[in-house]
DNA sequence: GTCTATATCCCGATAGAC
DNA sequence: GTCTATCGGGATATAGAC
C-alpha cells in the first residue's frame, strides 16, 4: 500500500467494487453512476473502463462480492446448532442482524436488480445459503410441497423483518438490531409450530373471497 | 377525452402523476426525470413545472395517490368479515394482490422514499390501512407489546410473501398472484395460531443470544 | 493502469413568448 | 397552460498520450 493518492498498484477494482456498495446503499441503484464512484475515489472518470466494460458490469461483481459477504455471515450461524430448528432460528437472526449492520452490502442484494441470466455468477454466489436453508426446511417437512410452503413462509417472514428494520419501525437505539433479529427467529419458530397450518392439503382459511381492484385513473390523452 | 394529443384542457397533472407510476415501476425511483415522463406524455419538459414545484412534489403527488388506491383496495376486503382472524386473512389476501394486480402502484409505496417530515401528507394517506390493521391486531391480544409483536410478524410476512410474488418466487403464470395471497393469508393464520410464540415474555427460542433488553425477566430453567 | 480530452446525450430548472 | 429556448451540470463511453 505504498505511495498515497492515486491508484497505480492495481486494486481499484477492489475500490470500485466498495464505493459501488456505498453509493447504491446510499441513494439507490438508479442514481449510482461510474463518474460518481470515480470522483469519490480520486481517479478520473475513464478509469473503471480498465476494469469493467460497463457499469452493468461493476454492479454484478458488487452483487456478486455482497452475496459473499453474505454467505460468510450466514454459514457458520447454522453450523452452530444440530437441531433443525434451531438452525433455522439462528438463520434468521443472521440474516436480519446482516441487514441491519451491514446495511450498504444488504441493500445491494435486493436493491441491484440485474438480469440473472445475463450474470450467472449471481445466481452462483446465492446458492450455498439457499441450498443450507432449504436443508434445514426438509427436515422439518414432508415432500417438497410442505417443504416449499413452509420455506416461503420462513423467507417471507425473515425478509420482511430485515425490511421493517431498514425502514426504522424498530426505533434508532442500538438495539434495534437485536430487538428485530429476536422478533425474526420468533416468528420463524412459530411458523415451525404451526406449520401444519401452511400446508396446502388443508382446508383453506376464511376469507379467499377475491376482490376486484379499483381500475386506474385513466390519462387524458 | 383525447384532444388531438395535446394538453390543452388541464388534466396534466394527473397524467404526470400516473405517468409518474409507470416510469418508477419500471426503472425505480432513482432512475425516474420529469423529462421522460414529459417526452412520454407528450408534453415540453418545462410543461410540469406549471404543476409541481419541483420533481420531489411530483413524487410526493404519486405517493399519495398509490396509499389512497392502496386504502380503497384494503379497507372493504376488511369489512366482510367480523372475526379478527378473519379480516387479517383478507387483508393480507387484499394486500398480497394489490402488490401483484397494481404492480406499478405498490412499488410506489416503498420504493419512494421521501423525508416524510417535509411531505406529512403521504403519512395521512398511510394512516386508515395502517389504523384498521391495528385494530385487528389489537382485537386478538392482550396489551400494546403483545399487540406489537403481532403486527410486526404479520407485517412482516405478509410485506415479505409481496417481495417474492414480485420477485417472481411464484412463477410468472397467471395464478401466481392467487398463489401468494393464499401462502401468505395461512402466514398470518400460522403466526396468530402460535402467537404466544412471538410474545416477548415467553423463553426464548434457540438459537444464541437472548435479546438483551433490560426489562426482560430470566428464562425459566 | 491511469491520465487528459472530447463527443454525445440527458436532466433540472428558469425566462419569456403566445 | 403550454411552448421554445437556453444555461449549467453530470453521465456514459471512447481515443490517444504517458
Amino acid at each position: 500500500m505504498g505511495r498515497r493518492g492515486r491508484y497505480h498498484h492495481g486494486d481499484l477494482r477492489a475500490a470500485l467494487i466498495d464505493t459501488a456498495i456505498e453509493l447504491i446503499a446510499e441513494r439507490g441503484v438508479g442514481s449510482f453512476s461510474l463518474a460518481e464512484a470515480s470522483r469519490r475515489i480520486g481517479v478520473a472518470v475513464s478509469a473503471p473502463y480498465a476494469h469493467f466494460a460497463d457499469r452493468d458490469e461493476l454492479l454484478a461483481a458488487a452483487t456478486v462480492r455482497a452475496f459473499e459477504l453474505f454467505s460468510a455471515a450466514l454459514l457458520p450461524a447454522v453450523r452452530q446448532f444440530g437441531d433443525p430448528t434451531d438452525r433455522l432460528a439462528a438463520m434468521t437472526r443472521a440474516y436480519v442482524r446482516f441487514a441491519g449492520t451491514q446495511r450498504p452490502l444488504f441493500e445491494v442484494l435486493y436493491g441491484a436488480k440485474l438480469d440473472k441470466t445475463r450474470y450467472p455468477q449471481i445466481a452462483a454466489a446465492e446458492q450455498p445459503v439457499t441450498g443450507a436453508f432449504l436443508s434445514c426446511v426438509r427436515a422439518l417437512t414432508d415432500g417438497d410441497t410442505q417443504a416449499d410452503d413452509l420455506a416461503t413462509a420462513i423467507e417471507a417472514a425473515t425478509h420482511g423483518h430485515a425490511m421493517l428494520l431498514l425502514d426504522g419501525d424498530f426505533g434508532q437505539a442500538d438495539d434495534a438490531v437485536e430487538l428485530a433479529a429476536e422478533r425474526a427467529a420468533r416468528a420463524t419458530q412459530a411458523l415451525i409450530q404451526s406449520r401444519h397450518l401452511l400446508a396446502r392439503s388443508t382446508a383453506a382459511p376464511a376469507g379467499k373471497a377475491p376482490y376486484p381492484g379499483p381500475a386506474l385513473h385513466q390519462p387524458g390523452r
